[in-house]
DNA sequence: CTGAAAGCGCTTACAG
DNA sequence: CTGAAAGCGCTTACAG
C-alpha cells in the first residue's frame, strides 16, 4: 500500500495523439486496437502521430477498462535452480508471445513466503497464476486465499487442491532408468535420495519398484535412501548406504543433483562411477553431459514445460468451466558413460 | 494489444465494502491506506467487512489514479545461468520488501527479443527497469527507445548511455586470483576465456595484467585466450593453448563455467587440476565447492547484488535528477584446491 | 467511418 | 472525522 513517486513528465496518452492528428479519442483507439473501421487514410495520420510524440500504450488503464488482466503470477519455489530457471524462462517466452507478461516471486521453499508473495501479486490483478508450490504447502489454506483464481500447478502436486496440473512422468522415468541398469545386469540396485513424502518422489520410487518387480528382483526396503535433492546431502548420504554391506552395484538417483553428490561420494571411497557403481539421474542438467563420466539420465526439456504450463493456464482463463487436467509429460531417457557396460558376475 | 477474457464473477470494490460497512468509499479508502483520520471504531468495522467480503485492493487501479507505478521491469540476459537467477531472486526479494513486483523478461543474449520484451514490459509502465543487457546491446537505440524511464544497468556496460550502472569490481578479483597465483609460485599463467570486447572481460583482463606487471611478470600476449564464457567452448578452447607449448602451470579463467571445462581439458590431456595445473575460476557457483578439486574463485554474492540493484533502481524512481552512479561491488577470494601448493621450480 | 458520453476501481482535494 | 465530486487513461455501445 506503500505509494511510489509518481512522474515528472506527463504521459503522451490517447487525447495527445486525437488531438495531434485531428480525430476522436475513440479513433486513435480504434486504430490501435486494429480495427478494420478506420479508413486507411486516417488509420496512417494517427500512426504517425503516435510514432512522432512516441506514445505509449497504457495497458493497465485498457485492463481496468476492459475488465481483463494481461499479467500472469509466476511462482517459483526455487529459482536457483536451473530446471525451475529454464522454466520460467520457457513461461515468460510464451507469455510475451500471447502479448501477456510475467510476474515473477520466488518463495525459496518457505511456505509462509510463498504466502506473502502471493499476496502481493494477486493486488496485481493477475489473469492467473503459474505455481510451482513449496514443499508442505497447505493445500485447503491456499484454496481459500486464491478462490476462483485459475491455477496451474506444476511438478509438486498440492493435495486437497482441484486445479490444473502440469508434471513430469516421473513413475515412467524411473522405470526407464531402472530397465536401462538391469539390462546391463545390474540386480542390487538402490533409490536413493529424495523425501519419501513428496509426491514426485513417490512417483519415481514406484516406477523403480515396479521395474525391480518385473525383473523379478526384489527389491530390499533398505536400498531406498532418503535425502534432500542437493549434491552436499546426498554425498553426505552415500555414507550410510556403504556402512552397511549391501552389495549395491548401481543407484538410481532421484534427480541429476544427488546423482552428482552420489559420484563425490562413490570417488571418497575409492570407487569409479561407470566403472565399479553404475549411476542414473533425472533431469538433464547441462552438468550432466559435461562431467566426467558423462551422467546417464532423463531429459525432460524444462523450457517447454514452462511454455506448456503458459498455455495451459491461458486455456484456462478462457474457459473456466472446462474439467480440471492432469497433464503428464514425457521424459526420454539419455544413456551416458555414468552406467556403465553390461555387468557379468 | 490482444483482450483477454473479462473475468467471470464482479469483483469485490471499495464500493462494495463501503455499503456494507455503512461509510463512503473515500473512507474506506483511508482505510487501506492507513490514514489516521479514520476512528478506531469506523476502522474496525471496516477491516471487518474487507476481510468478510474478500475484498482484493485492485493496485492498478489506485496507480491509474495516481500516477504511479509499483512494478519493475527485470530483464536478464540469461536467466539458465544461476548466477542470475540468484540475482533475479535478489531483485524480487527486495522489491517485494517494498511493495513492488517484478515484471520478468529474458532475452536469451538476443538483441532483437530483448528489444520485444522491453516493448512489452514498457506498455506495463513500470516504474523503472533493472537490465541485464544483451551482448551488443545497441546503446544510443536502446536510451532512445526507453526515453527518460529510470533504468539500472547489472554487469555489463552499455556503451553510448548514462544510466545508472551495478557492476562487480572484475579489475580487482581477478588481480586478486593472479596475486595468489603467483604467491604460490607461478609465474607462467594464462588469462583463459571471455569475449574481448565485452567490458568484463577488459577489466578481468587488466587485473590479470595489473598483477603479473606488479610482480615483474611479462605477460605473453598469447596468453590471453579468448572463448565464449560456457563450459563446452571452454574444454574445446583449451586444447589450442596446449598445442602451442607455452610452458603454462596455471590460468586465471574468466568465470567458474570456463575454469570446469577447463578442468575438463586438463583431464583429457592427463594433466591432474590443482597438482599438474593451477585453476582459479570467477562468481564462486555452488559447484564450485563441489567438484573436485575444488574450485578456487571469487565470491561474487549475485543474490545481494539483486537486492542493491532493486535499492538503486527504487532509489533513482525517487530522485530522478540525482547524478548517475556506478556502483562497483566488492568480491572476495576464496581459496581451495584447484589451486594447489606452493609451486617450486 | 467518426464523435460524445459513460464507466472500469481507485484517490484526493474540498466542504462540511 | 466523513461524504460528494472529479479524474487517472483507456474502451465501448450508441448516435450520427
Amino acid at each position: 500500500m506503500r505509494p511510489a513517486r509518481p512522474n515528472r513528465e506527463r504521459k503522451i496518452t490517447v487525447n495527445d495523439v486525437a488531438l495531434a492528428s485531428g480525430v476522436s479519442r475513440a479513433t486513435v483507439s480504434l486504430v490501435l486496437r486494429g480495427s478494420p473501421l478506420v479508413h486507411a487514410k486516417t488509420r496512417e495520420r494517427v500512426e504517425r502521430q503516435i510514432a512522432a510524440l512516441g506514445y505509449v500504450y497504457n495497458r493497465a488503464a485498457a485492463n481496468l477498462r476492459t475488465r481483463t488482466s494481461s499479467s500472469v503470477a509466476l511462482i517459483i519455489n526455487d529459482l536457483s535452480n536451473p530446471f525451475f530457471a529454464e522454466f520460467a524462462m520457457g513461461v515468460g517466452d510464451a507469455l510475451v508471445g500471447a502479448g501477456h507478461v510475467a510476474l515473477l516471486g520466488s518463495t525459496g521453499e518457505s511456505v509462509e513466503w510463498q504466502e506473502a508473495v502471493l499476496g502481493s501479486l494477486m493486488e496485481h490483478s493477475p489473469a492467473g497464476i503459474i505455481l510451482s508450490p513449496a514443499e508442505h504447502t497447505d493445500g485447503p489454506r491456499l484454496q481459500r486465499m486464491l478462490g476462483h483464481e485459475p491455477v496451474v500447478v506444476f511438478n509438486r502436486e498440492i493435495p486437497g487442491t482441484q486445479w490444473d496440473f502440469l508434471a513430469l512422468d516421473n513413475r515412467n522415468g524411473a522405470r526407464l532408468a531402472t530397465e536401462h541398469l538391469l539390462s546391463l545386469g545390474h540386480r542390487r540396485i538402490a533409490f536413493f535420495g529424495g523425501h519419501a513424502d513428496s509426491s514426485s518422489c513417490q512417483e519415481r520410487r514406484q516406477g523403480y519398484l515396479g521395474a525391480m518387480d518385473a525383473a523379478g528382483v526384489a527389491a530390499d526396503p533398505r536400498w531406498l535412501v532418503e535425502c534432500a535433492p542437493n549434491r552436499v546431502e546426498s554425498r553426505q548420504a552415500t555414507r550410510m548406504l556403504f556402512q552397511q554391506e549391501h552389495g549395491l552395484t548401481a543407484a538410481v538417483c532421484y534427480n541429476d543433483n544427488v546423482a552428482l553428490g552420489f559420484k563425490l561420494g562413490l570417488m571418497e571411497r575409492g570407487l569409479r562411477p561407470g566403472l565399479d557403481f553404475a549411476l542414473t539421474g533425472f533431469d538433464d542438467i547441462p552438468e550432466a553431459a559435461q562431467t566426467t563420466p558423462a551422467l546417464t539420465t532423463l531429459a525432460v526439456d524444462p523450457r517447454e514445460r514452462g511454455r506448456q504450463a503458459a498455455e495451459l493456464l491461458l486455456e484456462r482463463v478462457r474457459d473456466p468451466d472446462a474439467p480440471v487436467r492432469r497433464v503428464i509429460a514425457p521424459v526420454r531417457l539419455v544413456v551416458r558413460d555414468s552406467s556403465g557396460t553390461p555387468l557379468h558376475d
